[in-house]
RNA sequence: GGGUUGGUAGCUCAGUGGUAGAGCAGCGGCCUUUUAAGCCGUUGGCCGUGGGUUCGAGUCCCACCCAACCCA
């Protein structure tokens, strides 16, 4: 952000003496016949074409210039001659920086070297770049100014340009997915008085003229449980949460969540939904179910094969499987000293049902790379559920899982409003205000039996494109503020 | 919050106590089909910030800021 850097002094002179000359360096319009990609699919030699675009590589040879062009589409090479121009619009053009926007009129030819071009027969300076943009080999690779300048990234790394138009598509699947099964999709308050749905610190704010404070929504549950109270079947919420939490490779403060509820299923309707939406996607966007994640060498680090049906095993069954059989026979303080030994690390205030979903969530969860459902977990980590017919001391949920993490978790909804002011109550653990009233009253009106799921959209990008941290998802990930705020005027 | 690594030119990086460097970009020259164009010349530095040690600090010490990774 030095404003005495030499190279942006030559180009603010630059400017200035384009301003001098009676020319705008900042044009109303240029409108381009097409893109550069479609110019060069619709080659034929000789056609007149009007291309717009930012100028990203210059090559001079004397009387004659080559310089890439490039729009989202894609690059072309443009040509210009001294000859064709005149003396004054050739020097004009040689001396256009890398960054500016230009749109040219030419027609198209191919280079001994092969090369679709276009030798330029006039051109128009669109946008002037007063700064040097960044690198022409090795791309920008420091990454707080590819976190903190996420145009700068995209301008020099086609391969993170890539990343987020395949999450834009990977949205938009699941929309057309959803919208496909009839699923209605709806807003909720992302302000609200009583932050539910989930146990995590919420983000205060504050409303000035209802003179109250607010709560950033940490999950969409209460509301959408609410639709179903108030008729509607089938929704989905496909939207922000945030959680006032540490900051990591797979945590943003602010994370992109679907949640989605059908009235009249259950958690294994939900099973088949995350399971066909999930291969739908990978399907449509990428055109495989065998997903590769690569190194910095490009050498394949893990293969995630997606191929249905995904497994389904009983919690306590995995728990047996890789904590011992007799892990549910031992005392809590067995288990705990087990877990420690396991190399699990247990925190002092531990109850003894999270012990057991400490061992779960270090040692078991990163090992499951294919898509894995388990299924049935104790009642106590999940008081939104209803309860297991065969084994009430679980849940009928599943926590699907993929590539090491937990990215779908999902219920059959508890609708007993006793029941269920009884469990958030527990939860609570006596702090009144943090329990929804209003969704209490809404469960006692009635809420038709349904299946919910909840699926993490950061991490579900990360997975699907080979990402190892949640911040190259997610186009401005939250750092520590370092601008300063402009000056008040 | 703790640990580790890093912060040097616009970008990517060298520089282990003794005159701050390279490649690319930029600027000037030559070159009318180049493409990491080439050749010649050249500008550019609060070495993250602030202290300290030393005759002398990019380099050693302390604190702080920012980031990445690991852990909590």
């Amino acid at each position: 952000m030095d404003e005495t850097n030499a190279l942006i002094e030559q180009r603010k002179a630059k400017l200035k003496a384009l301003t001098e000359r009676g020319l705008n360096p900042f044009a109303q319009r240029f409108t381009p016949s097409e893109t550069c990609a479609q110019a060069r699919a619709a080659y034929a030699e000789g056609r007149e074409v009007a291309l717009a675009g930012r100028i990203t590589a210059h090559r001079d040879m004397g009387k004659s210039q080559f310089m890439d062009l490039k729009d989202q589409s894609g690059r072309i090479q443009i040509y210009a001659q001294k000859q064709v121009l005149g003396d004054e619009t050739y020097e004009l053009f040689k001396h256009l920086d890398l960054g500016d926007f230009i749109g040219v009129n030419g027609t198209m030819f191919t280079t001994r070297a092969g090369e679709i071009s276009v030798r330029i027969n006039s051109f128009t300076i669109l946008t002037k770049s007063l700064r040097p943009p960044p690198a022409k080999w090795h791309g920008l690779e420091d990454t707080e100014i590819r976190y903190r300048q996420r145009y700068l990234d995209l301008l020099a790394n086609d391969d993170v340009c890539q990343v987020f138009l395949k999450r834009s598509a990977i949205v938009r699947e699941i929309r057309q997915f959803l919208h496909g099964r009839d699923f209605l999709e709806v807003e909720t308050p992302m302000m609200q008085a009583i932050p539910g749905g989930a146990a995590a610190q919420p983000f205060v704010t504050h409303h000035k003229a209802l003179g109250c404070d607010f709560y950033l929504r940490i999950a969409l549950e209460l509301y959408l449980k609410r639709l179903l109270v108030g008729g509607f079947e089938r929704v989905f919420e496909l939207g922000r949460n945030f959680r006032n939490e540490g900051i990591s490779r797979k945590h943003n403060p602010e994370f992109t969540m679907l949640e989605v509820y059908q009235a009249y299923g259950d958690y294994e309707t939900m099973m088949e939904l995350v399971q066909s939406l999930v291969c739908h996607v990978a399907q449509t966007v990428l055109g495989t179910l065998f997903i590769e994640h690569r190194n910095a060498e490009g050498q394949v680090t893990r293969t995630i094969d997606l191929t249905p049906p995904w497994p389904r095993v009983r919690y306590k069954e995995l728990i047996r499987e890789r904590a011992g059989a007799d892990w549910f026979a031992l005392s809590p303080d067995e288990r705990r000293q087990r877990a420690t030994g396991l190399g699990a690390e247990i925190a002092k205030e531990y109850e003894d049902f999270e012990v057991t979903q400490a061992v779960f969530e270090k040692l078991i969860e990163p090992t499951l790379i294919n898509p894995m459902f388990v299924t049935h977990a104790p009642k106590q980590l999940i008081p939104l559920a209803k309860l297991s017919s065969d084994d009430p001391d679980t849940v009928e949920v599943f926590e699907c899982c993929i590539n090491g993490q937990e990215i779908a978790p999902a219920y059959s909804e508890q609708n007993d409003p006793v029941e269920q002011r009884e469990r958030l109550e527990h939860q609570a653990g006596g702090e009144q205000q943090k329990l929804d009233e209003d969704f209490l009253v809404a469960l006692e009106h009635g809420m038709p039996p349904a299946g919910g799921m909840g699926l993490g959209i950061d991490r579900l990008c990360m997975l699907l494109l080979g990402q190892e941290s949640i911040r190259d998802v997610i186009l401005f990930p939250q750092l520590r503020p370092q601008l300063q705020p402009p000056a008040p005027r």
